[in-house]
This record gives C-alpha cells, sequence and structure tokens, in this order.
DNA sequence: TTTATATATTGCTATATTACGATAATAAAG
DNA sequence: CTTTATTATCGTAATATAGCAATATATAAA
C-alpha cells in the first residue's frame, strides 16, 4: 500500500521512525553537514554547494525544519538557515538512547 | 522522481543514509525492540506480536538484514532472529559520530 | 514603481515503499 | 512419500518520495 500502519504502533517507535526517515537522504545529510562546516549560520549557497535544483533543496529544508533540526531566519530577502543545537543534541540523545536500550539481549 | 542521486554524494553521507532509511519505519523498530526484549533468540513469534501480515516482517527482517543489523539462524524449520551485537554498536558509534561532528557551528 | 534576486509553492513524472494474498520452498513429523 | 508448519518470494495495489520546471512571493536595489 505505502502507507504504513502507524496506529499500530506507540508514539516512540513513530518518533523514532519519524526522525530517521527526515534523514534517511544523503541530501538532507550533505545540507546538514554543509550548513555545519559554515562558522556562521549560512545562507542558500546550499544549491551551489548541493548539485540539485533550488526547489528541491526548497523541499529538503522544509523537512528538515518538520522536525526543528534547522532553523531559517530571514534576512532581507535571503533566509539564514542554521542548525537548531538544542533539538540536535535532545535527537542525538534520544536516538542514543534507543541504541542502547535495544542493545541487552543477543546471540 | 523519486530516485534519488546518490552519485553526487559521497560515500558516508549515502552509507547514512542507507542506514537511516532502513531504521525508518515503525514496524522495524518495533521488531528491533522484540526481538532485543527476549531473552533467548526470537522466531517468529514476530508476526504474532506486531500487528503486520506475514510476508510483511519477512519483508521488514530483510531489510534489517541488509544493514547486518539483525541475523536469522536457520533452526529447523524456524528460523531464529537476533540483533548483530557488533553491527548494532557500529552502527550507534556511526551515528553518533556524525552528530557529534555535525554540531560545531550554530546561530 | 520597476527590476533583480532569493526563496517557497505548485504541479507533474518517475520511482520507491508498504502491505498483503497467493504461492513456493524448506524441513520436521507422520 | 505425504502432510504440516514455518519462512521466503512473487505479484499487485495504494501511497509516498525525489526531483524539477514553472510560477508565485517577497524584498532589496535602482
Amino acid at each position: 500500500m505505502g502507507i504504513t500502519k502507524t496506529q499500530i504502533f506507540n508514539i516512540e517507535q513513530n518518533e523514532l521512525a519519524v526522525i530517521f526517515k527526515v534523514l534517511s537522504n544523503p541530501a538532507r545529510i550533505a545540507i546538514l553537514q554543509y550548513i555545519s562546516q559554515q562558522n556562521a549560520c549560512i545562507c542558500n549557497d546550499i544549491v551551489d554547494e548541493i548539485g540539485l535544483a533550488q526547489p528541491t533543496i526548497s523541499q529538503h529544508l522544509k523537512e528538515l525544519k518538520s522536525i526543528d533540526l534547522i532553523r531559517g531566519e530571514i534576512e532581507g530577502k535571503k533566509v539564514c538557515y542554521c542548525i537548531n543545537l538544542k533539538q540536535w543534541t535532545a535527537v542525538q540523545t534520544l536516538l542514543n538512547s534507543f541504541f542502547e536500550t535495544t542493545k541487552d539481549n543477543c546471540c
């Protein structure tokens, strides 16, 4: 069906899946890395840096914003994107905790 | 297009994206959590536990196996799945390192 | 006001994903 | 060998995603 049966899973499972989904595209990984590499908040050289069309980048930025991983501040006609450090750390902690908790038993 | 332009990204970015994609489904999260909760390697009570059809579970298990996160040992007519602790830890480290490295600069 | 620039939105196509019924494959049990 | 149980694979439908051209929106500059 292409549709995930979210109802049968709990909030934590669905939340983790959403986070992983946002991160499951190399363009979005590249965007995050590029934004973080700049010394200051970076505006849209992103389109030049990554080899994708402007609407595509804009869509990816929107998805990253959807889980609050990045933030866009309007500066004149440009928008300045930067990583939301608070949420970034929260997500890191959440994923780490998932890995840690799920590490217990094995053959 | 629905097709990701993997060529324009580097190996690390693509590898991270693949890992995140495997984890980006709540059924697969639930399967991993269920497997890890059992004291011994659990076989296909997974189908009973998760509310999805057997072929669907089988497909999800295949995807988890594709990045070596779990392992299936054939025991008679049953298959005994368990988390591959070595790869599990490797993935945890890789993701953590991604989060750590990408945490540097921000507004 | 007009023009130029930066970003977002819309609409579309191609491909991927999720899910399941039907069926095949495998192996233990009879 | 046949039956039964377990898991995998195939085929298919519905929906999601990635990407882009065209266009809209917004703001600075002229």
